[in-house]
DNA sequence: TTTT
DNA sequence: TTTT
């Protein structure tokens, strides 16, 4: 009856969003976001870096693919899925990845130039297409990240 | 440019959440939650309660005045704000808030009976009335918590 | 330099935590977490469950591995991480887990009976220095700000 | 018997952080931190600053001192406090707080100069056990989940 | 594959 | 009182 699952990145893109238009107009955007952790060990300064597959759906994946580029650092709040697909061997495969909620770019302005009217929160129609997810990623389960 | 203001909270209402409707048919509904934390203090359990003033608006609070009662259980993510008004005696103070943006109950099923399609996650409708909330509560600045 | 990697939840277990101790000494417990989430599709409710890896290091497995049980409702906050291994075929798979930083046990206290001094916030060691937050803040109530 | 209580903030400092040093030795920071928003109003881009009051103790107060400066983009995580104090005649008043229980400097290096080691996750001891994660789940590259 |  |  009750659950959350929620997921908070701050990181940088590791390329430029990937985007699809599915059948029935549907837009789907992917890219790796990258956040690293400092820490010391043994007197030393060690990075550890963690990948995540973030996927974006509709008005959202429209948003990011005009605003958002290899190196941004950006904000993602979304959740966790975890699908199957087959690879090219049609051997069954696991991804988790982070379906974005919304987003919010971080950094100086000048980051973010090519954006005349940048916006900060992507909110409303973007969650409202969230909704949606479920369908479209279901319909589409060999989505090559 | 940019900013995150995000509250997580879970914990139980003090009270059954009081409703308005404010000029122009706009509902607004209001509670107070109780967060609490257990710590050790010189080996003894000590219970520390924080109250928080939690804030809904639109669809949001039609939905929490429906499904939520003073004991319930319940996840809330919001925002935080801090609103100045005027007290009977003319003296202006400041109180913090918690706008809600969505909720989920949390806890035993028949803790919700009496809702027949018990909501879990309320998003959609509620997250699009949420970006109007600038405009009532300024309207509204006197509003009693 | 930068980045946040969280993960909030709050879900059922699907069994039991299972324990291991590695060659050191230290302690490392696992369990599955269900998150559901119920939406309309076509008029109909659908209920969407997700499930969670979750890991837990030292103390925090020891004391998962006290106080936890299949079933039981429990706010988890954590870190994604994803590794890979070798199956039993040898071939190079990757799962995603979630290492929890710490856990609060959800629900009727009933629910947790097994455990006399029932912890809230557990985090073993990693919160002592907030536990003795209030503390000083007491002493100096009237801190201006 | 359970609850949490957590704010999540990225945003600027309005002023550099101010240090005191209680009787007993405890060190508590505090300064004042912007969130912005930005939303369409009638056609027109609408700012919304949001200002909270952050207070940090102890080794994370010693660590905001050292590395935070007025104007620094910064992710705070920690929970609501509210507390009532005596203003000058006497008046009893509530203020609300956010206790940091860790933060990560965002934006440019260059923003952080004057730091020869900057530290990414700076929650001082709380964090020490997190530290050592890495090491145990290298040496078990093999756990079964 | 990012960033510092 | 910040930032874009």
């Amino acid at each position: 009856m009750s659950g959350i699952n929620k997921v908070i990145l701050v990181g940088h893109l590791g390329k430029d969003p990937e985007v699809r238009h599915l059948d029935g107009g549907v837009t789907v955007a992917s890219f790796p976001l990258a956040t690293s952790e400092t820490y010391n060990k043994d007197g030393k300064r060690v990075e550890q870096t963690e990948w995540h597959n973030i996927v974006l759906w509709r008005g959202l994946a429209e948003v990011a693919s005009k605003y958002l580029q290899k190196g941004k650092l950006v904000y993602i709040e979304g959740k966790l899925r975890t699908r199957s697909f087959e690879d090219k061997e049609k051997v069954k495969k696991y991804v988790t990845e982070i379906v974005a909620e919304n987003f919010t770019m971080l950094g100086r302005k000048s980051d973010f130039e090519q954006s005349p009217t940048t916006p900060t929160h992507q909110s409303a129609e973007a969650k409202i297409e969230d909704e949606f997810t479920i369908g479209p990623s279901d319909e589409n389960g060999d989505l090559p990240f």
